[in-house]
DNA sequence: GCGACAG
DNA sequence: ATCTTGTCGC
């Protein structure tokens, strides 16, 4: 039982964040990812153009990460973007392309963060207690938190901190090139959300699910 | 008041 | 996110 899910999308910032204190205590970051019986890893990314959102989730075979269903939705832009708030902008669309979904992945990785968030519920939380699923945020920049110097090769990591908490870890995925923020979605632990963005990355900085869902999320 | 601020 | 070409470096 998930109390506050349904809920509407639309509310006002106030109101926003008072749903997210809520919905908060409700994600699950002491569940592992099942690794050894992973099968199917999804992707997820929005685009938005001339007021236009359009959301894409790929779904991958794990551990080929060979794109075997693509699902796109689109829909005007309503919501602003607000920092913090980014759940509340690419929901909806984000949940109308799930809905064509054929296949249920074992785990999503979306671009943003899941608990490194100033109230521990960023995107890739928010939809994953909304979808009860496992999801992991991986994002190109950071929202909230500070860490210590990330070191240069591949697979080198530093935890995220932020008042207190260790909130995520900032991963070299690359050797040479600027690290990504990993933190949990739902439903995982960050162990097993930075293996398997790790496990998930060939030879570009971003994970093969999410450079797949971005590379369709900005097609025509 | 000042600076920070996912996509 | 989006506006936008070439260019430096491994």
């Amino acid at each position: 039982m998930i109390e506050g899910i349904p809920h509407p999308w639309n509310l006002p910032p106030g109101e926003a964040i008072a749903l997210q204190n809520r919905l908060a205590a409700q994600v699950d970051t002491q569940t592992p990812i099942d690794l050894d019986n992973l099968e199917l890893v999804a992707g997820v990314d929005v685009s938005v153009k001339h007021d236009v959102s359009r959301a894409a989730i790929v779904i991958l075979t794990y551990p080929e990460l060979s794109v075997i269903e693509a699902v796109t939705a689109r829909m005007p832009t309503t919501y602003p973007y607000i920092s913090g708030l980014l759940s509340f902008r690419e929901g909806p669309v984000i949940l109308a392309a799930h809905e064509k979904l054929q296949h249920q992945p074992d785990a999503y990785i979306f671009d943003g963060q899941g608990i490194a968030h100033p109230r521990r519920i960023g995107i890739a939380s928010h939809i994953g207690l909304w979808l009860d699923s496992p999801t992991i945020g991986c994002g190109k920049t950071r929202l909230v938190g500070w860490h210590k110097p990330v070191g240069p090769e591949k697979g080198m990591y530093q935890p995220l901190w932020h008042k207190g908490e260790q909130i995520g870890v900032v991963l070299r995925t690359r050797t040479n090139v600027k690290p990504v923020y990993v933190s949990v979605g739902h439903r995982a632990t960050l162990e097993t959300a930075r293996e398997l963005v790790l496990r998930c990355t060939t030879r570009y900085r971003l994970p093969e699910p999410i450079r797949a869902a971005h590379r369709i999320a900005g097609e025509f």
